[in-house]
DNA sequence: AAATACTGTCATGAAAAATATTTCAGTAAT
DNA sequence: ATTACTGAAATATTTTTCATGACAGTATTT
């Protein structure tokens, strides 16, 4: 997971849910985010595999939420976009000799594991719809 | 913050607990880490800052722990080794002539302290000992 | 049927961040 | 005086993230 996978696709999916059934293309979103249109397309690509986005291609195609904006949970956007858990391991894999090297990285992902739940939980509680009524139009 | 510097004090002070009093080497911690001594002493001198642990200078010096393992909890780590929120905005600002871009960042940091402030209090109910007591020695 | 405007995907390159290494000055015990 | 440490700076290497270009495929419009 990119620390910044969550920010960029909350970004997109309250871009499309100002504007209601409206079909946005990657380009047009990529100019909001000021950011290349391929990665837009790549998060998108995600987001449609988890079905919070539809797409239609062709001309005057683009992308639109896939169902409504109070069905769909900032927690079921963390999901579509978490890969690992939030804390990550460090990058060696510590000495098996040592008693604490040995154990740790079990006990390290079991903690980590329920902090994701609890962050998950707790963006389950906010709805896209109740989101975007934080902006002022 | 690098996602696995949470690891690597957790890491690090789960062995200062197990050897009680005894002062560690940089190297020694290194060796059960299997990482560089250097970036165990950057990461010691975070968690020195903060009063996690103390250090003697020259030869039999090293380090321990600044106070009991019941007295220190997984979330006095957690605000020792953060420097920025848990999740991260893009890396562009957004264009702030669209009505989203212009407002998404001030959302999303007001959301994203949230969800540290969460986790922070997760990772407080667990101490050092508590974590400690999980392994099998 | 040709032009246009999209999606979807791959391949490559550039920039930034994380990690590793070397070195050495300073300190304290032996 | 020697040894074994901390603390810190400088630099190199590796890994990850972000950017860009290219293009095949698809649907609409003229």
């Amino acid at each position: 997971m990119t620390k910044s996978k969550f920010a960029i696709s909350v970004h997109i999916l309250t871009l499309l849910t100002s504007v209601k059934e409206e079909w946005l293309s990657s380009e047009y979103i990529a100019g909001s985010l000021n950011m290349n249109p391929v990665l837009v397309r790549n998060e998108l690509s995600n987001l449609k595999k988890n079905q919070l986005v539809e797409s239609k291609e062709g001309k005057g195609g683009g992308v639109r939420l896939a169902k409504a904006a109070n069905k769909i949970t900032l927690g079921d956007i963390f999901t579509a976009i978490k890969k690992n858990h939030i804390f990550g391991l460090a990058k060696n894999e510590p000495n098996p000799k040592c008693p604490v090297g040995n154990q740790i990285n079990r006990h390290l992902t079991d903690l980590f594991a329920e902090v994701d739940q609890v962050v998950e939980e707790q963006l389950h509680a906010v709805s896209l719809g109740d989101f975007q009524e934080r902006f002022e139009f």
